[in-house]
DNA sequence: TAAATTTGGTTTATATTATAAACTACTTTA
DNA sequence: TAAAGTAGTTTATAATATAAACCAAATTTA
């Protein structure tokens, strides 16, 4: 029987952000915007939602005197991840 | 750079619709809904949607005095399974 | 140095999508 | 023949995604 997907991981600028975040670890706002050429509306959401799920932590600063959000994967966000991968495997055939 | 995935696919409902029809090449609604676990309603909509994307066929007819509705997916629908199953494994590191 | 533009976002409104509830038409069973 | 079951569709509503509008501060330009 498929399993109940993830529905905060099935999202596909949500997905693109964990994917990126498991990759390299943290990343910028402006980083994240430009990869996933999502416009910065809709990634402030998101990104959001991910930190209200505890997925990922938000560490908001400056880069001189210019705003920096900061997004690290977390530990309960790398594991939802992996779940996801595997759950998703099976409607794939993969 | 991740591909833009696509959106007909990438409906939870869809993807299992679309997974089964992989598997067995034609299957009924009523064995669609049982596997799926959705409920009619839902299942029907999202049919319809293969359906007018050319992804699946639906063929109406009857077992005896029932009605009975048979779904195949079209060789359109596996390129496009296979197509979207690639593009997520960038997604999903794989 | 004042106005315009850019950067780095958030908030809010709207469009899209998913889902469930209500309904139809027919059949079987009590 | 009334009630319940089968096999769906249509329609209304809830959830979600997306974009447009907005804000504050910094930077560039005239």
């Amino acid at each position: 029987m498929l399993k109940k997907l993830d529905p905060l991981l099935h999202s596909e600028l949500r997905l693109a952000i964990m994917s990126l975040l498991i990759s390299v670890e943290k990343a910028g706002f402006t980083y994240l915007k430009e990869q996933t050429e999502a416009t910065a509306g809709n990634l402030s959401v998101q990104v959001t939602k991910l930190e209200d799920a505890g997925y990922i932590f938000v560490k908001k600063g400056f880069k001189g005197k210019i705003p920096q959000t900061i997004c690290n994967i977390t530990k309960k966000g790398i594991e939802a991840f992996e779940k996801y991968v595997e759950e998703l495997k099976d409607y794939l055939k993969l």
